[in-house]
DNA sequence: CAAACAAATCGTCACATTGG
DNA sequence: CCAATGTGACGATTTGTTTG
């Protein structure tokens, strides 16, 4: 039997509160806006059974309800981690234009001390 | 080429967080 | 509360890369 596993105790990897300023086109700081766009993906699945007998209720409750269970979580963790992986991109994306931003910041300053230094 | 290794992806579990 | 949902960790599987 494994030893039983624990949770990382610190709050959620992504969306640490923070420190986010500059908003990139198509990546904001909120995490509910990496939602997928249409909200209509959810896929019916195979629903070959539910339509085939609806007429039973109480009778399809332990093995169903677990297999109903895994499914809704294999579908969880598929856009958990899409959204991870574009809450990474955009981080990245930050971090180009955080660095052009920096240069030509620096940019700026030597052209300024230029001009002090000649007068 | 195939075998070996590394990286990416996936499903599941256990726990955390959220919404009613 | 507690049921539903989100997410980190883990092991298994798949996919991509390197090496002899």
């Amino acid at each position: 039997e494994p030893p039983p596993r624990t949770q990382e105790s610190g709050g959620s990897l992504f969306a640490p509160k923070e420190y986010v300023q500059p908003t990139l086109p198509g990546c904001t700081s909120d995490l509910a806006s990496y939602q997928l766009h249409n909200p209509t993906s959810s896929i019916p699945q195979c629903s070959a059974e539910d339509s085939a007998h609806s007429s039973q209720k109480p009778i399809e409750k332990p093995l169903e309800k677990r297999e109903l269970r895994l499914m809704k979580n294999r579908e969880a963790a598929r856009e958990c981690r899409r959204k991870k992986k574009e809450y990474i991109r955009c981080l990245e994306q930050r971090v180009v234009v955080l660095e052009n931003q920096r240069k030509s910041l620096m940019e700026e300053l030597r052209a300024l001390k230029d001009i002090h230094k000649v007068e």
